[in-house]
DNA sequence: ATAGGTTTTGTCAAGCTTTTGTACAT
DNA sequence: ATGTACAAAAGCTTGACAAAACCTAT
């Protein structure tokens, strides 16, 4: 067993950013730690031990009580979980390929139950549709595969999204350009964007960029953000964005969105995938 | 029996956007959940509880009463759905080919008594009918076969379209270009409009343009949707439409529309299946 | 038995657009339903009464009385109806084919007397003889059945048309264009069109365009109807239609009618089969 | 169709308890 | 370092209320 340094109470309380306090509370009330002592009985601690106290962090901003969050510490739930996300991507995959809604709605819950919403996201559905994007060109996902599962998706998206443009941050209006349908990237930036405070108001697939105008006008958004998957798509409206660009934040965001039209437009860029996108954009 | 960690009330209600207090009156008066309890008496919900508040909802915005629809979450009636939806969709298909009106009604009875219509049109009328007028093309579908499907699918949705002319919403008149005959989308599409609060004017297939301007004149419409499955069926008449757009907002749909005729004719481009362009034209 | 959710007063309103009220009252006058009831006493619907009450509706537009439609939805002879048309249709052809003239006479007869006129052209007899004339095209039928099938079809029908000449509505000229002798889809167009109220003057088969201009000029016609299977049969007499449009409204039919002829002569084009065609003229 | 009463269901309040981070005394 | 105290936040139960939806009967 190798023995690392170990860290005094004061030490580590810096490193997690959890006050001594509270450590002392942890171990005491849910036994969370059990530190060895110096002879005079100062605490000092492990390399494992700050592992579980991150872990407790982990779990309670995912929204667990304290004690929850260390019963899943003390039982290796939550270090489990790291080494769940890579199967559960496999077995959402196979079950959306072979279109069993069944089983892809049991995969999702109990993704969704396990993670944020936002690691599930970044880990598992925007890699699959990634990758059911680039099957489907090579021919090698059908039409009816390629429907069923953005269909089941976005209905599960959009019942997380549900009173997204409710609340008190600042506003801010999603839409894709003209002709262009993928709207489920853009779900999902509104989702990872509303988790960080804002309001949401989502116009999706196939949107003038008149009424994107006009919504930023009426309801007075901070931010308006407009994707497309193909450069054409923003060059065909080059005009109509700069238009808008001068009256609102505006960003662009999708594969056909690029440096060079964002300094030509003068709007911001919106790069990687969606929930880093939202957190560029917060 | 993998248990995984719980919840509090506040975190599902944040999760599921149920108040605390409608859990617990779900929970006293219908027996939705049964969650476990600290020793200090706070409810511990599992990830087996949100699915059925999810479910819960679902029912209720199928139009169920709250107590029907806990009731139909207890028997597993709601989860057992998700499943239905592919085979009903491949039994319709079955009983439409060997012409079985019953059967075909029966399983249109039980998918509509299920799902909402929207449901229903997106994820199996239209399907089936994509799917039969390929086969029809490559010789594998009979007229007969053809007529049969068109005409039942056809008398089933104009029953359901009854009185959608009535009504508060604002008005669309809905048409096909002249020598277009396929007007089951486009009966489809109003329904999913008239879903969305509109009050639908149809004048259905081979409709002319002046026919189109005339009614949306009289009635005072806010939205005229033209559909041509060939583009020619639009270009014979461009200069009628051009003329049409001048004094009415109007759209053009259906797989002979495109974004270059929409920009040339200086109208909206409704793309996607009817129930996605419906969603748009709101 | 599989007992679905329930729907309470409201929501089964809702979905088949028959006020509360009236569906109270079709329960009590004529037992049209028999809801179970909570325990508070509100009526709960089942997916049979939904069906029950779209059989009374469709009883309702077939012009039989209410407590007549609430009848037949009893004794289950509106959902039998359903079951009959597509095996009535392969029926009537069986028949036809082995020129048993007294079966095919008796199929008639019940399709005529459970189904209005129009269903029975629609969705029997139109797609019957077209098939028939692929099949003799492709040598699959014989002379003689071709022969057989149409003089007995054709009789029928003008039994049916006996006196359309008379009555009040404005009138229609019928006739076909020298050399062509298909004249049954003709003579279903003039029943659709009587039974919206116009009156018929059947010129026939094989007509010169002379003796149209005389009738519509003498009788003065509100419209002439010219129909031919071939463009040929139309290209050949085109200065003298193009005469008669002059003079009158005249419209074209037929699969040799085309939008680019109509466009040329100046007169309307008539699309679809009989009825369909015979909808839009009106 | 209206009138007058009942059921259903989401919400709220009052008063009390549990949970949990922090603070203080030893 | 330990043990105890405390207070804010979140929950619990009971009971009640009001709007919407329904009922019957006229």
């Amino acid at each position: 067993m190798a023995e690392g340094p170990q860290l005094r109470i004061g030490e580590l309380s810096r490193r997690v950013g959890v006050s001594p306090g509270l450590l002392r509370a942890w171990e005491r009330r849910y036994s969370l730690l059990d530190p060895s002592r110096t002879e005079g009985g100062l605490r000092l601690y492990s390399a494992a031990d700050e592992r579980r106290v991150r872990d407790m962090q982990a779990g309670l901003s995912r929204g667990l009580s304290a004690a929850e969050a260390a019963r899943a510490v003390r039982d290796g739930a939550i270090a489990d979980q790291r080494s769940t996300l890579g199967p559960a991507a496999a077995e959402l995959a196979a079950t959306l390929d072979v279109m069993d809604a069944e089983a892809a709605h049991q995969t999702l819950d109990d993704l969704l139950w396990r993670f944020t919403l936002e690691t599930v996201l970044s880990n598992v559905i925007l890699p699959y549709l990634h990758d059911l994007g680039e099957r489907w060109e090579r021919g090698k996902a059908s039409v009816a595969q390629e429907h069923f599962a953005s269909q089941l998706l976005r209905g599960r998206l959009l019942a997380l999204a549900r009173g997204w443009e409710r609340g008190e941050g600042s506003l801010a209006v999603l839409a894709c350009v003209p002709a262009e349908l993928h709207d489920l990237p853009l779900i999902a930036f509104g989702l990872a964007l509303r988790d960080r405070g804002w309001r949401i108001a989502f116009l999706g697939a196939d949107t003038p960029v008149a009424s994107v105008a006009e919504t930023a006008e009426v309801l007075g958004s901070s931010l308006a953000v407009l994707s497309s998957v193909t450069s054409a798509g923003f060059e065909a409206r080059e005009a109509e964005l700069a238009a808008l660009v001068r009256s609102h934040r505006v960003a662009i965001a999708g594969t056909g969105a690029s440096a060079g039209l964002a300094a030509r437009l003068g709007c911001q860029l919106l790069e990687g995938d969606p929930v880093a996108a939202a957190s560029a954009a917060a």
